[in-house]
DNA sequence: GTCTATAATGAGATAGAC
DNA sequence: GTCTATCTCATTATAGAC
């Protein structure tokens, strides 16, 4: 007379089901609590499997979270890539600044926005991982990953800005990817601090905003001498 | 014969020092792995006492988290709204975005790059913390710790641009915040990419590079059409 | 392939000797 | 105030029935 309270003992996926449902689960709760704030047996709650299943997909807890990074990881750099080198072409090969900064933000954004709840979990839980140090061992070969698409996005840009030397190229790129790592996250304190009227939500509107306000950053950097650290010798 | 592997035993401090010790030990480790990923046990022993001198100090890891974040709060807020104050007087009360931008970030450098390891991991630790959503329920309380600050920083920006509308503005300071946060963090991307020509440890470099960027996204805000988000709807 | 059961460990927290 | 010992529970991981 006592009932199972697990629900349906599920036999209605087939293996590759099983581990999507799986991976979306681990993406969920990787995105909401970090690594080591999410575990396995929530995981598996959520995605209403047993944990043995987890195991026999999948291994061990760092390999479920690789396998969560790489499941999208080619779909990612192939719609970042494609959007750069259309940029380029537009352009005939001297793309303006804005077009590069809205190539390399817009198919991100366009993911998290409309890509379904998956990809937004997906693009925080990147986020949080680039937004620590490689104290997490395993964590760093991992990202690594995108370290190709952002030799890509750097090049691109060096074809916008041939004038500006590297470490200026460098640093205004760095303050690009710094703000977007943030950003993508959505954790709402410009929605706390203007009362409403700016949310972290509305990628779109963050992206109309982002374009003119970064780009004019790159042309600043492009102006200025580039000797400022010989003054600290 | 058996030695005790346990290092002295620790009569050496006044209550005052333990505690400081065991916050010391927090900071680090809550800035390396995060709030879940660091264990009060970690911490009690890389301060060199026993797991019940946490509990006796601090009760929960909750609390034990809390108090290093209050610890240093008062003196990093003091510190800024003098350093932003001071920026205010200096120009009889209409400061350069540069000068308050500048204002922002010095005092978090300052104390990050020569304020003791300390200081580097509190900060670290702070920008993880803002790095997330409120999932960790207990954080948010925490962190709004910071709201009357960030209020006058608005403030003052405000101050130095009066013609921006309130988004434009908002919008504009959240994309400088959001790239301090990841900076602070010193994650090291900017080092592999650019092969080390640029290093995410050079705080005093990034903030002369960071204030004639960001003061270039503000100009720019302010001078285009407040109309973008009229467009799609 | 799916699930149960359990091992083995590590966690946060508590009681109480000194 | 400090430390030992222990409780209780959650965690990752494994073994094996079906």
């Amino acid at each position: 007379m006592e009932q199972k309270e697990q629900g349906a003992p599920a036999r209605r996926y087939n293996p590759e089901q099983t581990r999507a449902v799986i991976l979306d689960a681990a993406e969920q709760l990787f995105a909401e609590h970090g690594y080591e704030g999410a575990s396995i047996r929530d995981i598996a709650s959520l995605a209403s499997f047993r944990l043995g299943m987890i195991t026999y997909h999948f291994g061990t807890k760092e390999e479920l979270f690789r396998q969560v990074i790489a499941r999208r990881a080619d779909d990612y750099v192939s719609a970042t890539a494609t959007s750069l080198d259309a940029a380029v072409s537009r352009a005939d090969g001297a793309p303006g600044t804005e077009a590069v900064i809205r190539a390399y933000l817009q198919p991100a954004i366009e993911l998290s926005a409309r890509g379904g709840a998956g990809w937004k979990n997906y693009l925080q839980l990147l986020a949080r991982a680039m937004n620590t140090r490689q104290h997490e061992a395993f964590l760093e070969p991992v990202l690594r990953t995108y370290d190709p698409l952002v030799r890509k996005i750097v090049a691109v840009f060096r074809l916008s800005r041939p004038e500006m030397d590297e470490a200026q190229l460098h640093w205004a790129f760095y303050f690009l990817q710094a703000a977007f790592i943030h950003i993508l996250v959505e954790a709402g304190i410009v929605d706390r601090h203007s009362h409403g009227l700016c949310r972290s939500s509305d990628l779109d509107a963050i992206l109309d905003e982002m374009v003119p306000f970064f780009a004019a950053g790159f042309d600043r950097l492009a102006r200025h001498a580039p000797a400022a650290a010989a003054s600290r010798r």
